[in-house]
DNA sequence: ATTTTTGCAAATCATTTGCATATAT
DNA sequence: ATATATGCAAATGATTTGCAAAAAT
């Protein structure tokens, strides 16, 4: 019950996606959530990650590997509370795959790189006026979007993927 | 195999989206696809739905409401079909869940109301310019994008939805 | 103390698969 | 004829749930 991923444009913050740690403990005092082990955890997993996107099961693999143990439901669990605090992002892979992103909050847009899986921030006031173009030719009002570009990262450009 | 969603950018060409049930057999002729029964009744149901959004278990249940017997499987399959050739699309909406959307070939992408389910095609010349700025300010070679767009259509903006 | 969170295992849900049979070409 | 498609039921995979025990406030 807490997995909406409404999507505003707002312009992001800075270049590149990754998670800080710390923003977890600013964002609970904000709400009524509890600072547990398995949640500092899970929040340094994810930052160690980088700029790559992955899924619940990744993170379990990591903890795994890290000998930490999470439950299955706790990371699932965590992953909720993080999107609604908007530290993650859920996204779509192109083949449908959901997966998640570290992000600044109010942060709204990335580049995934289809050969690394880095994903990178878009600051974008263009699209902003993009989308009102599109809300007045079609006549909706448009409350939410959500875009999601692939792509090749500046040093994935050379890779032959494959 | 065939789930592929990667979003070309391509001007629409009709505004709104809805599945015309000869476009299969145009669609067939090009492929070695088969016209079979269950694939000419799916096509039905699908376009009987308008311009909503749909799962493969509301085809399910639409079928089984109409006593028409097609296996959940075949479902699936279908759709798959009907992807590669470009007569639905798969869409994934705000709260994470995957649905369809009948819509023209080389359309690609909509707005869909957030109250009605309807979903309208857009087409959007001005986004490829959007694109190709942000391709350039990251340095991201963009292969494909995805976007969705939610709001409210014109005769839903009345309402107090919910 | 009291409320939230955890871990587990079982439950649920969507989607896929194997395979023998049926059907379109 | 022959390749493709179907239906079924079982398999898979991801995510959720119930509940008693554990931890945070």
């Amino acid at each position: 019950m807490a997995r909406t991923t409404a999507v505003e444009y707002e312009p992001a913050r800075r270049p590149t996606t990754s998670l800080d740690p710390a923003a977890l403990e600013v964002a609970l005092e904000t709400s009524d959530l509890r600072l547990t082990a398995p949640r500092r955890a899970l929040m340094q997993l994810i930052a160690d990650r980088g700029t790559g996107h992955f899924s619940a099961a990744d993170l379990l693999a990591d903890a795994g590997a890290r000998r930490i143990h999470v439950g299955r439901a706790t990371v699932f669990r965590t992953l909720d509370r993080l999107l609604d605090a908007g530290l993650v992002e859920r996204v779509d892979l192109p083949d449908g795959e959901h997966a998640y992103v570290a992000c600044q909050r109010s942060h709204h847009h990335h580049v995934i790189c289809t050969v690394c899986g880095r994903s990178t921030d878009v600051a974008d006031a263009e699209l902003r006026a993009t989308i009102g173009a599109i809300g007045r030719t079609t006549g909706y009002a448009i409350d939410a979007h959500r875009l999601e570009l692939y792509g090749r990262c500046p040093s994935c450009q050379g890779s032959t993927s494959g």
